[in-house]
DNA sequence: CTGTCCATGTAAGGCGTTACATGATTGT
DNA sequence: ACAATCATGTAACGCCTTACATGGACAG
């Protein structure tokens, strides 16, 4: 239930109509938790029938009307209650491992194309977290309170390093298998490998 | 979609019931697609409808009659088209960021409760994967191939990898807190940490 | 006699996605 | 003239989870 919570968040920061929350997800933290449009509507609604946030109705004229969301002292509490709790581990489902688990139905050609494919999007993600980081770098950021940009940096780096520790598992497995070696590594190869 | 396409995995490695395929995935492949009994009895009643199954029942006197399924000749097919296919990239959705970006609520000594349970987490998959190498590695295996043995070996290195790559992260963000050192670090920083 | 293993399912609910619907304003 | 932006939602479906229900065999 992450998604409510996230949604708290930027509420902490000041009032959003849905539209806003919207943009704010997709400019954020689109890359650990995307949210649609639908869903933000009906969450919202949720928070306000649970008194975690307030509506008000802004009439625009000429325009619809506007529905501004404010987050409550109620609100605030829940939010910093669920943010100093450890969320339990979820699995994060990983079709490329179900495709590799049972790749012996596969030819070397198949599998390494569906390797390489990986292998590109990482290094795709790689290139864009990269760019916004230099973006977020090159900001002056006199305003800002410097411990909030550090941490929403923190999970810039998370996603940095996540696709980087894919690619030396990627390579050795494309090479692995273009020279037919089947043999299973030792661990401290393994480690060796991976730092 | 890819629950289908793991039962189907199965599958081709010899017929199963439900039961039995309930225990093929918590013994296997459970840290990257945990599936739970319902849902393996209900998409396997589907894989039976579309023909990439099919049931037998087996009655057992003085016990509840076993359905076996075994692949078909079209199941193999849709395995092997699927397995071959890159999937889309799925985002994976990661509350502790959710916690990390908006940890501008949280005092210093909260947020390191937090990230220092995370990383007691880490440290634990990072024992348990250790542990299912060391036995995998131990096992005689003149029987397999040893080519699917590599491919599944692989996804163990894969939650290896994965694991073993918070670690730097999440020290090195703990340090920073702890040290109230909240400046960025330049990418070279970064990428010299995250090796 | 209580619990675990074997073996089957149903029901209800939560979270997320996709598609559809409306309607004014502003930019190309 | 057409698309994009601002702004609101509804409907339906899909996947996954949790809880419930049944029932014999066997072990401690």
């Amino acid at each position: 239930m992450s998604l409510r919570h996230a949604i708290l968040g930027f509420l902490s920061f000041q009032p959003c109509s849905g539209y806003d929350l919207k943009r704010a997800f997709d400019s954020s933290v689109q890359h650990f938790w995307p949210a649609n449009q639908s869903q933000i509507y009906r969450t919202m609604a949720e928070l306000d029938e649970q008194g975690y946030v307030e509506k008000e109705v802004v009439a625009r004229k000429e325009r619809l009307d506007m529905k501004v969301y404010r987050i409550t002292d109620a609100g605030r509490e829940e939010l910093r209650r669920w943010l100093r709790t450890p969320q339990p581990p979820q699995d994060n489902r990983e079709p490329l491992l179900i495709q590799v688990y049972f790749g012996g139905h596969l030819t070397d050609s198949e599998l390494l194309h569906v390797l390489k494919h990986t292998r590109d999007e990482a290094c795709e993600r790689i290139r864009v977290y990269t760019a916004i980081y230099e973006t977020v770098m090159s900001q002056p950021r006199s305003i800002d309170d410097p411990r909030a940009v550090f941490l929403a940096t923190l999970t810039l780096e998370y996603g940095l390093i996540g696709a980087r520790a894919l690619l030396p598992w990627l390579d050795s497995a494309i090479e692995r298998i273009r020279a037919g070696d089947y043999t299973l590594k030792s661990l401290s190869q393994l480690i060796g490998a991976a730092s």
